[in-house]
RNA sequence: GCCGAAGUGGCGGAAUUGGCAGACGCGACGGUCUCAAAAACCGUUGAGCAUUAGGCUCAUGUGGGUUCGAGUCCCACCUUCGGCACCA
């Protein structure tokens, strides 16, 4: 007789035996293939939910069958302590954001060890320590040596509710990521590092990389390459005035039949006639007080008006009308266009309304070959239904000397022409803006800049980092930063010239923390308190060399085009710094999906359908929940929480526990047949073939089924002659090897009653025998056109010809065929057999 | 609008990539145990027809197509989710 599976006891006392035996302990061996193994920081919100562990518990189990594979793993784990939620803590509740945060990391952490996950703690990294942030400031002034960290006074994204400027990637449909609010646009001088010098670099970058698609395309379209032509325009009776415009389509700018300027646009004053300027001042006013979302929901409906002047189509000599709209935006491209109504739907809908001409000069090749004007005409009437838009395969009309042309040598002609008579030149344009760095907060990293009278920005100097984050200030969100209101922070000496001067008060972008923190983990807080050099490596070189860069990368999509963009800029960059020798930091990412409430809707707070996983952990065990959340579905698409799902994991644990411990009901006597043992050691290896696939491709679900299914062969079995052979134990051994990444601590408790030795973690994995697993016999449909009519039970080496012969000769199927003759017999050998009679 | 992913029992989801649809689990129903209930264990469980035996028919969002054979490939459409969005 034994006890009942206690998870409460069991999980607690191993937790504490692996951390006092140091199983997690990284070492670097030069003899193993190192396996940098990385899931992402968490932000100390407080406590561990749900979706903490749906991350954290698979990428755990993953790490540790790399580790049993022979892999040295090593699997840090930090907090990402700097942000917002502690700053708007300390204004609602009156508690120091350090207190609130180091509170919440003492408490997660012990959440964190309920997991039971192999996680390093001795190399824990809190972003929001002094050791850390100081080389978040390191890295920005090395950024300002090189020409990547700079300032400039633009209109820029603030989230008027978090009371900071974003940059763009943290404004999601016009709103601000964080919470919601719609964004307004504020003209500020703001630090920014320069991404986009990288941008072809970051976008090339993804071809070598093991991501999944979705992620690689959302950076492919945020970067948003686009080849080009940039060309002047000259004001019609302004000598020597002119404006530039991008486009993608030289090959329409016979086409132009307007042109339009964004209402920022500088020149916008100096050309709108008398007659115009209030009609066009009201506008530019309007355009100025939209928010970018309301533009967008605008979007449909085209607005503009006309400034009364005319830019000359250097193509062709012709003047055609200037106006300004607001779908033609200051930030993309040179905030002006050429409108080719034909060929492009904005421009179209736009001419539509102000009754501008839409002269075609572009058609599809068929059309022009046909070789008779009326043909393309035709065509070219169709078009008009309808802007034209595709390129390839499409043909120059109407277009004076280059009429004829076909793309793409119709793009090369007219962009050389352009390039020789309007001061053109081939452009590529970016969608990628540079990285909005300065937030008006006080919870962040302080920028290390000084503003001084006489020599206007200086760097703090490299020796006199860290400029720390005083701990007392005031939390009123203004729209500036609070360290604005503090005069022991604000004021200092020149480090150039020793006049007043004061600091910069802006705090860094929290992305900034994480976009190198994979590298922090190698010796956190290195060289704290020590005086920092220009010539200094951020972390112990040696163990970076050993263990960078990252293997496996784990963690949810909505970082695609945010902290995922930014490493991979910051690695680019300490590789030009000399710091790494290689161009990407992490070398294979897995996303997971979402875990959702009961109701298969996202958990919140205000539905009432979040999930607490403590209640969970204490009712049923890290182990139970662990697996569940595997078992639920795919663990890249994510899936509702189910209370009665967790039921059945959990009896599964419970029948793998009196599996392994209990006496059979009934002691079958005498000895197995062979036939008995070669069965249980080919559902042994067949078990394991398939577990191990499972495991390499991150299909959890898949492979607890497998394993749940092998139990319950196990449990048949027991009751027969094969308990207690070498093939059961053969059997059992490997149920608790495959067990163990996902439920390392129930397998780790049975392993021991085994009487193995500790650890089941430092076990090799189990290495499956295809002679084993191998059928002795398979059944095989077969089918009477199309139809399954009968099974026949055969080796699974039999021949073509045997099965062929054997399906025939069978009694049901000649009922099937019947009198009528057999035309054709399709024989795919170990499935089917099709006999085809008509 | 453009790009991408997905749509399978009452539910979560399987299906070696063109070869027996529904693995595994939940739920439901029936049974064993029990004075009873819970737990546990053992069956059954896509729908319909037929149940005297063998069975038969229909089923993977909809409609077509290719094929001996389609959840899987092709075309059109519908729905859901995600990304981008006056990006010139």
């Amino acid at each position: 007789m034994t006890d009942r599976y206690d998870p409460q006891t069991i999980e607690k006392k191993w937790q504490e035996r692996w951390a006092e035996t140091g199983l997690y302990k990284r070492v670097e061996d030069p003899n193993k293939e190192k396996w940098y193994f990385l899931t992402m920081l968490p932000y100390p919100s407080g406590d561990l939910h749900t979706g903490h562990w749906y991350a954290m518990s698979p990428s755990d189990a993953g790490a540790r069958f790399a580790r049993m594979q022979g892999k040295n793993v090593w699997f840090p784990i930090g907090f990402d302590a700097f942000g917002l939620p502690a700053e708007n803590a300390a204004i609602r509740h009156n508690i120091h954001p350090y207190k609130w945060t180091m509170a919440n990391i003492e408490r997660m952490r012990g959440q964190l060890k309920q997991m039971g996950a192999m996680f390093d703690w001795e190399h824990e990294a809190i972003t929001c320590l002094p050791g850390y942030y100081q080389w978040n400031q390191w890295f920005f002034l090395k950024f300002y040596d090189m020409g990547l960290a700079y300032r400039d006074k633009a209109p820029v994204e603030f989230c008027p509710n978090c009371n900071t400027t974003l940059a763009r990637e943290q404004v999601w449909d016009g709103k601000c990521e964080r919470c919601g609010t719609p964004i307004i646009m504020k003209e500020l001088t703001q630090w920014k590092f320069r991404i986009t010098k990288y941008a072809d670099e970051l976008l090339e970058g993804l071809d070598k990389l093991d991501w999944p698609e979705r992620v690689k395309t959302m950076q492919r379209n945020w970067i948003g390459r686009k080849e080009g032509v940039e060309f002047e325009m000259q004001v019609q009776g302004h000598e020597g005035l002119h404006f530039r415009v991008f486009t993608t389509r030289p090959d329409t700018v016979f086409g132009m039949s307007f042109a339009i300027l964004a209402p920022e646009h500088p020149l916008v004053q100096t050309i709108t006639t008398p007659e115009h300027r209030a009609e066009v001042e009201a506008y530019v006013e309007e355009a100025r007080r939209k928010t970018p979302l309301m533009r967008q929901m605008e979007a449909r409906e085209k607005t503009g008006v006309f400034t009364g002047a005319y830019a000359i189509n250097p193509a062709n000599g012709q003047p055609v009308p200037i106006f300004i709209a607001d779908y033609v935006m200051m930030d993309v491209g040179t905030g002006a266009i050429m409108g080719v109504p034909a060929h492009d739907q904005r421009d179209f809908e736009f001419a539509r309304k102000f009754g501008l001409p839409t002269p075609i000069v572009i058609v599809p090749k068929e059309a022009w070959e046909s070789g008779d004007e009326y043909t393309w005409s035709e065509e070219a009437a169709r078009a008009l239904e309808r802007a034209l838009e595709g390129k390839e395969g499409t043909v120059m009309v109407n277009s004076g000397p280059f009429t004829g042309l076909a793309w793409p040598e119709s793009f090369n002609q007219v962009a050389e022409w352009l390039e020789a008579h309007a001061a053109g030149e081939r452009k590529v344009n970016y969608r990628l803006r540079d990285w909005l760095i300065s937030r008006q907060r006080y919870w962040g990293t302080p920028i290390p800049m000084i503003h001084c009278p006489n020599c206007g920005v200086v760097p703090v100097p490299y020796e006199d980092l860290p400029v720390l984050l005083p701990e007392d200030a005031e939390f009123k969100p203004t729209g500036e930063s609070p360290l604005k209101y503090h005069e022991g922070f604000l004021h200092v000496t020149c480090p150039q010239c020793g006049a007043d001067a004061h600091r910069e008060t802006d705090t860094m972008d929290t992305f900034m923390d994480s976009s190198w923190y994979q590298y922090a983990y190698l010796s956190p807080y290195w060289k704290d308190g020590e005086t920092l050099s220009p010539d200094d490596v951020p972390w112990d070189q040696a163990v970076g060399e050993y263990w960078l860069p990252v293997d496996q990368y784990t963690g949810g999509i909505e970082h695609a085009t945010m902290h995922l963009l930014y490493t991979r800029f910051f690695t680019k960059v300490l590789r030009d710094m000399g710091l790494v020798d290689f161009d990407e930091p992490m070398l294979r990412l897995f996303n997971q999906g979402m875990i959702l409430g009961p109701d298969g809707e996202k958990m919140s707070k205000s539905r009432g359908n979040v999930v607490n996983p403590d209640d969970y952990v204490q009712k049923y065990g890290a182990d139970t929940v662990r697996a569940f959340l595997m078992f639920i579905g795919p663990w890249d698409e994510g899936g509702p929480w189910s209370p009665q799902g967790i039921e059945g994991v959990h009896r599964f644990l419970h029948r793998v526990w009196s599996l392994v411990l209990d006496e059979p009901k009934k002691q079958a006597k005498g000895e197995p047949s062979e036939k008995q043992v070669r069965n249980l050691r080919r559902a042994t290896h067949q078990t394991l073939i398939k577990v191990t696939n499972d495991y390499e491709n991150f299909k959890f679900n898949t492979m607890i089924a497998a394993l749940m299914a092998f139990t319950n062969t196990l449990n048949a079995a027991k009751e027969t002659e094969v308990y207690g052979t070498d093939a059961w134990e053969e059997a059992i051994e490997t149920l608790l090897l495959m067990m163990a990444p996902a439920m390392p601590h129930i397998s780790e408790e049975l392993w021991a009653r085994l009487g193995k030795p500790y650890s089941i973690h430092l076990q090799s994995w189990p290495q499956a025998d295809p002679e084993l697993a191998k059928e002795e016999e398979v059944e095989i449909a077969v089918q009477v056109n199309g139809k399954v009519r009968a099974r026949i039970t055969v080796s699974p080496e039999a021949s073509k010809e045997e099965l062929e012969r054997l399906a025939l000769a069978n009694e049901r199927v000649q009922k099937w065929i019947g009198d009528k003759p057999v035309r054709k017999v399709i024989v795919v050998p170990g499935r089917l057999v099709n006999i085809i009679a008509k």
